[in-house]
DNA sequence: AGGTTAGTAATTTTT
DNA sequence: TTACTAACCT
């Protein structure tokens, strides 16, 4: 009966057992995580302190909260049902449907992803004859994201929030944008938790009945947790105290997504009494890494402390090689050399990761991946429901199933070209505002006043004829039928028949497989909620494959072999977030050094480059100051270029000695003041005349007055 | 209405 | 370097 228990260490086993209060599990890198909080939910149900619906569980990804059903599952032996487990914002969705008319929505809302919400955005940007060239509607969409991170709504924003982003008109579009999603019947993601959180702040009796329903609580990965996030699970919390909370603070490296570590370095003042548990035994990676991803973390200051210390029999192992080169071509080169001889010796590709730090680093590790015929798979990237065919498929799909989806309709309805410009459209638009009705609606008024002529009425009078017809058949033969019928007749699958581009046949076998997928779903709308949150992408077997992805993408997975290209100042630790965050950045640069580090088991090692072409233009780089806080004993320096070459076309800096052995520190924070002069690549001389952090107004000789990052330009 | 070209800027992205 | 968008021709 107990013997689940008795696999446990004494820590992991005092993380499941301590059941009534509330903990905080500081689980470090490998040290069985998922084991605790999955054998702790069990555990419960299995000693009958709760039944299955009266554990709520929450978990960042889809990802997580599969693996904890399925493995909750194996320890109950067998799927149970009625469980809230699921993601942040599944969850806040099943909850916010219950209680959508306090909000305004009405029970089957259509979530929009990030590309709705800009387009949306800009839209209301462009009505108010703002210049979206200066202000990216995509930097306003951040702002109100981070607003609705802080679980604030625009009536609870005060001075102290505002932003004068878009000549202080921030705000007034974060009202509107709010208004106009209710118009259509809409919320975005961060709207799932903030209506979730304020009906609960503001319903008592609602709080109440959930308080009922919830005996425990288990968080994973608390330190990635918002603060509306936080404020929902405190409210949830606050009536049995049961909650437990598992989370790494030297892993949290969303910070720019709002999340905020001090969510989880403030645990035991939220919750007086909370017990907590250290889970320090790692049982993933060799001595020599473990050793160096301690040491390099423990310069980050403010950390709740913890030290990794081997688990494992026999932890012993080569030191981390950290290879020097001269640019990001040899890199490339140098790695995936090593990949091959990896798998000359047996290795699995399967078993080996290049993680990089940013998207544009991939290119040169494919180039040369293709080049060798190593089969690869770029993890993260443009996910199957972000395809741009899978999109419009999905835009005709939601006015199927609410035709007053005025964002849909707008990205399908002259596409496949219908001869619907931007003329006709405006028409509709006007139409739509003026009777304070939906563009389909709209629509179908301007066909039958002869608002439009020729062509555009023409083609729009049948796909409105086609839109009641799949609706019919949406009735009579359900969803995947209609669906297979919608995308033969409207045209939009015909389309990509004809298309001779190379592409073009991959996205048809997509558009089927969306429409196979379908039928795993009882109807239209369940379907629709489904692509809206589990946006997950079957991982495709069979052979096995190197993977490339960014440090981001990484954390949470585990390699036998770990390539970590790209340490230099500037590229890893990151300009941008130091710049942005200063120390905090830093730090948070830092934990993505360790996140990259543990997810090693045997061989890890990083590479830097001397030289590295960005923007087309190549660019001298430093080593890392990372490479510096690794502890000297744990690695081996390899492949440096005994003598590096003063570059002549740079006299200010001398290089001193060899590359690899002393590594210089990065230059100076950069501090423009207005007035000064500078020198930009391809504007050439100019003048500061305004400074908005790290943008500068530049007044250049011989071109206009530009906005521009302060980092592509230099002191002249 | 729609394809072409020139200009412009440039992290990370669990849901 | 590339990717994206807005203005520009046909």
């Amino acid at each position: 009966m107990s013997d689940y228990l008795d696999r446990l260490n004494p820590e992991q086993r005092a993380s499941v057992e301590t059941i009534d209060g509330p903990l905080l599990v500081l689980a470090g890198a490998g040290t069985g995580k998922t084991r605790v909080l999955t054998t702790r939910f069990a555990h419960i149900l299995l000693t009958g302190r709760a039944r299955p619906h009266q554990v709520l569980a929450v978990t960042f990804t889809n990802k997580a909260a599969k693996e904890m059903r399925e493995r909750v599952a194996d320890l109950l032996g067998g799927p149970v049902e009625g469980l809230w487990l699921g993601t942040f914002h599944a969850l806040a969705a099943r909850m916010l449907r219950r209680h959508c008319d306090l909000v305004g929505l009405k029970s089957d809302f259509t979530i929009l992803d990030a590309d709705d919400q800009v387009r949306l955005l800009k839209q209301l940007m462009e009505a108010r004859h703002l210049d979206t060239k200066r202000w990216a509607p995509a930097g306003l969409m951040g702002i109100i994201q981070r607003w609705k991170d802080k679980g604030l709504p625009p009536a609870r924003i005060g001075a102290a929030e505002d932003s004068d982003y878009a000549d202080g008109k921030a705000l007034d579009l974060y009202r509107a944008y709010q208004a106009r999603l209710l118009e259509l019947n809409a919320a975005d993601f961060g709207d799932l938790l903030l209506f979730a959180a304020e009906i609960l702040r503001t319903h008592p009796e609602i709080l109440a009945s959930y308080h009922r329903l919830f005996r425990y609580i288990l968080v994973d990965e608390y330190q990635d947790t918002n603060l509306v996030q936080y404020y929902w699970l405190r409210l949830l919390a606050q009536a049995e105290k049961n909650i437990c909370c598992v989370g790494d603070d030297d892993q949290s490296i969303y910070s720019w997504r709002g999340a905020e570590v001090e969510n989880i370095l403030r645990f035991e003042k939220d919750f007086p009494g909370a017990k907590l548990v250290r889970l320090e035994r790692n049982y993933r990676s060799t001595a020599p890494i473990l050793a160096a991803a301690s040491g390099l973390i423990a310069h980050n200051a403010g950390r709740l402390g913890k030290t990794l210390q081997s688990g494992k029999k026999d932890a012993s192992g080569e030191k981390l090689q950290v290879l020097a080169v001269n640019d990001q071509d040899q890199e490339a080169r140098e790695v995936v050399e090593r990949i091959a001889r990896y798998r000359n010796a047996g290795d699995s590709y399967d078993q080996m990761v290049i993680l990089v730090r940013t998207g544009a680093q991939m290119r040169a590790f494919e180039e040369r991946l293709i080049l060798s015929g190593t089969p690869y798979r770029v993890v993260g990237g443009a996910r199957f429901y972000e395809r741009a065919e899978i999109r419009d498929a999905l835009a005709y799909l939601r006015i199927l199933n609410q035709p007053a989806d005025d964002l849909a309709f707008e990205r399908i309805v002259n596409l496949p070209r219908r001869g619907i410009g931007d003329g006709a459209l405006q028409t509709l638009r006007d139409g739509a505002r003026g009777q304070s009705i939906p563009l389909f609606l709209s629509a179908r008024r301007a066909v039958d006043a002869g608002s439009l002529k020729g062509k555009a009425r023409d083609s729009l009078a049948k796909l409105l004829l086609g839109f009641d017809r799949w609706r019919a058949t949406l009735a009579r033969d359900g969803h995947v039928i209609a669906a297979a019928e919608m995308l033969d007749e409207s045209g939009y699958m015909p389309m990509w028949l004809e298309d001779k581009t190379p592409e073009a046949a991959g996205r048809v076998d997509n558009l089927k497989e969306l429409v196979r997928a379908m039928a795993e779903f009882e109807s239209l709308g369940a379907f629709l909620e489904h692509v809206a949150l589990v946006m997950e992408r079957d991982a495709a077997e069979g052979e096995a494959r190197v993977s490339l992805m960014t440090l981001h993408a990484a954390k949470g997975l585990e390699f036998d072999i770990v390539f970590l290209p790209g340490w230099e100042e500037g590229l890893f630790p990151n300009q941008r977030a130091v710049d942005e965050n200063g120390n905090k950045g830093l730090e948070e640069e830092r934990r993505l050094a360790y996140v990259g580090i543990t997810r090693a088991r045997k061989h890890a090692m990083i590479s830097y480059a001397s030289t590295r072409r960005i923007y087309g233009t190549m660019q001298d780089s430093v080593p890392s100051q990372f490479l510096d806080e690794l502890p000297e004993d744990q690695i081996e320096r390899i492949g440096l270029p005994r003598v590096q070459q003063r570059q002549p076309w740079r006299d200010d800096f001398a290089w001193s000695g060899s590359v690899a052995a002393v590594a210089p520190r990065a230059p100076q924070a950069r501090k423009f003041k207005v007035g000064a002069r500078v020198f930009h690549q391809k504007f050439g001389m100019g003048t500061v005349v305004g400074v908005d952090h790290d943008k500068l107004d530049i007044a250049f000789d011989h071109s206009d007055t530009k906005r521009l990052m302060d980092r592509f330009v230099e002191v002249a």
